[in-house]
DNA sequence: TATTCAATGCAACTTTGTTGCGATATATTT
DNA sequence: AAATATATCGCAACAAAGTTGCATTGAATA
């Protein structure tokens, strides 16, 4: 099980033009096996003895896996990041609901956004992150 | 127009169990007059030179005004709190738009809540901050 | 005005995240 | 398979936001 989503990670890092480092896989592979998003100290208490990393490196790795759009970073009331496995067949036309407790993001599919809604001047919705 | 804000804090602060310090009214005051949600380091600048206190005593008159309810903090993606003189009178039975690029916070009055809509088990709604 | 204890200032500390740079490892070429 | 180029990594130092402990000050009450 662990099995397939190392080579699920794997997979997905190859498709991007940047190297398949093993770091970027475990990583990647850890975020993959997760049903919530994970903080840096969460991340880092997941890797076996073998996978061990310097801190920054863990940084840059999620950095770039964010920018990969791999996953996504979440910011939360505690002034951590957390990071979750991006699932490329997810399309994003509902409203979320973000429990700032447990990070836990759940798709409120019944929430249609109501595009002719009377937002402010001069605010248009971008991706997030 | 400024002594207005600070007669309006201090009958706010006046109203608490706590003592009325120069301090709490000064900062409660700045909050008052601004139309966003301010920074430690905005709410620092705008401190005249006469109202110069350390940093220190700034976190815990924000965090006093917070707990009192005189005013509630939003947690941003760049990890700083900002802090927004709460109205009383503002019923918070609707849902807001915040602009994570600029912190304002937009009561969308048109969008209902629906209570009855499907949320997870086990997630309750609870008073924001 | 004197008294009391909450509020303040200062120094030191913590947590989360960033930057610079030489060393290492991955992908590619030979 | 070995050599090469350069992206990635590890280490040290740094930065920003916020917290804690303790001695001093000042707001409220007698």
């Amino acid at each position: 099980m662990s099995r397939n989503f190392q080579k699920k990670a794997e997979e997905m890092i190859r498709h991007t033009d940047d190297r398949a480092t093993s770091n970027r896989i475990h990583i990647l592979s850890i975020l993959l096996a997760e049903q919530q998003a994970l903080t840096h100290r969460e991340i880092e208490a997941r890797l076996s003895m073998k996978q061990q990393l310097d801190r920054v490196t863990l940084y840059r790795v999620l950095e770039w896996i964010n920018n990969k759009n791999l996953a996504y970073k979440i910011a939360s009331d505690d002034r951590v990041w957390r990071f979750r496995a991006n699932m490329p067949t997810h399309a994003h036309q509902h409203a979320h609901f973000e429990c700032t407790c447990c990070t836990k993001v759940i798709c409120l599919d019944d929430l249609k956004l109501e595009f002719n809604m009377h937002y402010p001047l001069g605010i248009y919705f971008k991706k997030l992150n």
